[in-house]
DNA sequence: TGGATTTGCTGAAACGATTAAGTTATCTTT
DNA sequence: AAAGATAACTTAATCGTTTCAGCAAATCCA
């Protein structure tokens, strides 16, 4: 009666109901002809069966897998890894999947991961941060039909794949600009790494950018020692504020590429007994929850983690519906300023509240 | 002569070759009966149409889909994010894939992400943390053929799974004792979250157990009041901090759950002009990145994550391939006490330090 | 009443691989 | 030289679905 080695299939269901394959495969697929006697009887045999379809079959012959392709460079990436729970919810609200690649920010993992998911179908790719180079993904957009590819955090210089940027240049300007209106005119920054690994990451050499643009707008030199590299983490940012403090005129304000390091300073700034933000003040960028709440709390710049994670799954989406009508796009968001107190004096930030 | 539609299928690499397919698949699969000339020229056919087996196909024929399906509760919880990216790189080396899903701590989602998998044909289930109800669980490990499922930080009461634990009473234990050594009596303790999301994860108990257990043996009575819930995020952190110092004698050391509250908490002591460790004691529990660098550095317990994910896919490839030679196991780790600044008085420090 | 249409279903060919069971041609062995 | 073994393939079934073309019976229309 039953399966006797796997799992029941349609043929059992079939079987059960003396029907065809065929009308079982219609149920499932709510086509319209099957009468409502008809459908329950057949609903009914695949509860009591415990039928559920081989979605792996189903795609073979549909040549839809169902499953979305990720690459990231670091998932333990805060900001990555959001992305991701992001992009899994969205995706499953698509009843779609998220098969998942960490590259180790190693091209030859990135690429290598590459083939794998396209050999396992996958409808779409979404690559997040540094994880595959530029060649090896150009050389797959030039076969007959590749699938759509959106790139997260990276601006490669290739139609056909759709890129999802953060406009870092503007969030260093608006945050470098922030600190100017605050009276601070010497104003230093924490980058991120200037080469390997997270360097071909879209923000680099914007936030620098930026940052140059809001110094001369507002009339100040920029000076190249106050320019400290990092590595993104806290104690990149540490040792950043270190060389940046140990100056001969050390900065007054600090821009850090990231929250995290952003902290290290901060942390730093206490050990040398520095008063946040009388002394230096701070600005950071991703707003990571703790920002919130550190002491003091931290001026940062909030991404819209969940319009990205949104707008990937909808351009995938539509290009797997229509390909034709939907050509790659280049979209570029904001991060907005919250301003805190690590950035702003008590004194100002009284007049700033008074209405005048 | 090449593909009118999709991609080139084994098909027109045998048609390129005047071969059968079976004779291509051969080469594929590395039958030692294909002769070298042969060989070589089919395998330059497939560089040259550049072919790529469709790993659907494969799958459904051979049944075994070489994906794990893996189901996190959040996996922005850094904890969990370290394995899954740990996990990733095992499987990886095993020629396997990740189809990864965040089931939001809800039970719903994590029951609807499971039967997914199944249908994908996942080869094995990793559920991390608290993603799918024992009920859920317990209801499919009765059908014939489970696929394994391991579990990891989470002791379900069914045979059948695998479990991999973290001994977090023996870690509670160690961390209290060595507060106790190091002549603390008013031991406080910042617990998880005791009821809702995350409660079910296996350590809530266990802590409290080991804490209990170690002030027993140091003759030290147990307070309801020097225990306080946390969220196990920074801010849950600060807030337990802050109850625990308003009591009316507050304790002199602090356990917390995870680092990130232990890190809200020192924060707490800062702002309340405390000194760590003189003041106040901390130890946390994860030994993230951070740890380390903080000021003062956190006395922590080190999780051992890299063995987890390798434990989970070993186990997990052996059931594989012969699941009668494997049964179930429940695997205890020990998490390592990791003493730094933060529980050390100085002069103590150096009492240890130099030697007698 | 008789042809056309609709309703409800089935048969069989895909999808792209693997694989057991055949089929030659060539090489040993006796 | 006949029988058997081996090497180098091919044929065709199969995995579990979807889907299209077909088909009988019922219903409709004039």
């Amino acid at each position: 009666m039953a399966e006797r080695n796997g799992n029941p299939t349609i043929k059992d269901v079939a079987k059960h109901c003396g029907v065809s394959i065929a009308t079982v495969s219609a149920v499932l697929n709510r086509a319209a002809w099957v009468p409502a006697e008809t459908r329950a009887r057949i609903q009914q045999a695949i509860e009591q069966i415990g039928y559920r379809p081989n979605r792996l079959a189903r795609s073979l012959k549909t040549r839809q897998s169902y499953s979305v392709g990720v690459i990231v460079s670091d998932i333990t990436n805060p900001f990555f890894n959001d992305i991701v729970r992001n992009l899994s919810h969205v995706l499953y609200q698509h009843d779609r999947n998220l098969i998942l690649c960490d590259s180790d920010h190693r091209f030859d993992l990135g690429a290598s991961n590459f083939h794998m998911l396209l050999e396992k179908q996958v409808d779409a790719i979404v690559l997040i941060g540094d994880s595959v180079s530029a060649e090896e993904l150009g050389a797959y957009l030039l076969r007959p039909q590749p699938v759509p590819v959106v790139a997260i955090e990276r601006d490669y210089e290739l139609d056909g794949v759709n890129k999802l940027l953060i406009d870092s240049e503007r969030s260093a300007f608006e945050a470098t600009q922030h600190l100017v209106e605050q009276g601070y005119d010497r104003i230093g920054m924490i980058s991120g790494p200037q080469r390997g690994p997270g360097s071909g990451s879209y923000g680099q050499m914007q936030f620098e950018r930026g940052y140059r643009r809001a110094l001369e707008a507002a009339g100040l030199p920029y000076q190249d020692v106050l320019v400290a590299e990092g590595d993104f983490r806290y104690g990149g940012g540490q040792q950043a504020m270190r060389r940046l403090l140990a100056l001969h005129t050390p900065p007054q304000a600090i821009f850090a590429a990231n929250d995290m390091m952003a902290l290290g300073a901060i942390q730093v700034a206490h050990e040398q007994r520095l008063h946040i933000p009388e002394d230096i003040a701070v600005v950071g960028y991703d707003d990571i929850p703790m920002a919130a709440q550190t002491l003091p709390p931290l001026t940062t710049l909030a991404v819209p983690r969940w319009e990205i994670a949104e707008a990937a799954a909808d351009v995938l989406l539509a290009q797997l519906k229509d390909p034709s009508t939907h050509p790659p796009v280049r979209r570029m968001f904001t991060a907005s300023l919250v301003v805190r107190a690590s950035s702003v004096l008590p004194q100002a930030a009284a007049a700033d509240g008074t209405p005048a």
